[in-house]
DNA sequence: AAATAAAATTGACTATAGTCAATTTTATAA
DNA sequence: TTATAAAATTGACTATAGTCAATTTTATTT
């Protein structure tokens, strides 16, 4: 397996899921909706939210992470332009069961519930496109799930290194994912900013990594993929 | 919330599926389908499987489970009767992410893949039921993941043994889940035998449990709760 | 631009939960 | 039933990665 697919592993896209869908679908699903903003650090989106619709994310990115009774976070991966939310607890009628913040300025549009939900009592297309979009979901998180019982906090770092390096460094601005603060980066890998911090320390003494303020250059990217034991 | 809901948060029930599921479809499912007999510790589905069909659990209870490169297994969770496996990857044609391995002797029906998204080409009522399920599904996993990363090992363990005591020693012998091992309960706490056998000793010489062989009898309920950090 | 807040780094320390090895107990197969 | 293998327990030890506190750097707000 190829380096940028084993990132993949940890985010998906809705590229194909819009590319699929007929326009009369997208006209129908267009008829009700609406736009909401949302400021940088913004809540968009509570547990035990009941979705009023389809939240579809059309400007900025944002994190999707959930909370325990301690108040403790843990991100489980980022939403960009195109990406939804709401969906799930619709289907399931069922209220939601993460958070999710503007990690920069958010544009929002929402599908109103009653509208979507009838749509996929008539649209069997619509249906198979949730179908394969849900299913892929599934895989991110058990890839997810993979990654936080089987792999160690340095390979977990390294990996997320990798990941912010393919989804930001590497991209022409239009297509960057976020710039990601240390501590939000930490918490992707699964642990602390003091952890975090002596790892990149430590490649930086091996001359592996530069960094520039948030800014993480990779010199040696072999040596990266290497400590994350990926491929 | 419950304890009792606080634990299905770790396993789904394919009960509403097939009860919401319409005759008609059932029996063109039915149409094209074999079974397979599995004895205890078989592989019966590995990770890079290309499902031959729609592989329901019809008899057995099995672990379903991910492994690293080094060999280390982490259990996801366990299947029981009428839960089936290779929809997924069906739908979106890809291969399997991870492994099932028999419990105690199995049998699995398997209905053709052809048949089956021949199905799901037509039915709406088919699709919409896949969707609810591979929405809980979802769920469960999300559930998994604030397991893992936001609960010490000691909670973990907390409610692996309440997760058992729910799914086994209430229930009547007809409606056990299984019979598991400590090293398997274990990995499906997030840790080692090791430390599963050390916290068990810890919480006997405290009265809270007794361990005769693989049977963990609790006496004092309230106290793992507690221990656990739920509700 | 200055004031304030937040994030990042660093050092010192330590608890958690792991490894490894030896032994006992339990389960499985011949 | 006995032999063999696997699982469970226990003790000794330790590495990993965490906490806490102080400081520096970077962002944000007024």
């Amino acid at each position: 397996m190829s380096i940028e697919s084993e990132i993949e592993k940890y985010c998906f896209s809705t590229e194909i899921f819009w590319d699929n869908m007929p326009l009369s679908i997208y006209r129908e699903l267009k008829k009700h909706s609406s736009l909401m903003h949302f400021k940088k650090n913004d809540i968009m989106y509570r547990e035990g939210t009941i979705p009023k619709g389809l939240y579809i994310i059309k400007h900025g990115t944002a994190k999707l992470y959930l909370i325990n009774a301690d108040g403790k976070e843990q991100i489980v991966y980022f939403l960009t332009k195109g990406n939804f939310y709401g969906h799930r607890s619709m289907i399931g009628n069922n209220s939601s069961l993460f958070f999710i913040t503007a990690l920069e300025d958010c544009e929002v549009e929402i599908i109103d519930r009653t509208n979507f939900l009838l749509l996929i009592q008539n649209s069997i297309t619509l249906n198979k496109l949730l179908l394969e979009h849900i299913g892929n979901e599934y895989r991110v998180l058990i890839n997810k799930i993979s990654f936080f019982t089987l792999k160690s906090v340095n390979e977990r770092i390294a990996i997320a290194i990798l990941f912010v390096n393919q989804k930001i460094n590497s991209l022409p601005e239009s297509k960057k994912l976020f710039y990601i603060n240390k501590t939000d980066l930490a918490n992707f890998a699964g642990t602390i900013p003091e952890t975090l911090s002596r790892f990149l320390n430590n490649l930086k003494i091996k001359g592996i990594v530069d960094v520039k303020g948030r800014k993480i250059i990779i010199n040696d990217r072999e040596a990266l993929i290497k400590m994350a034991k990926i491929i």
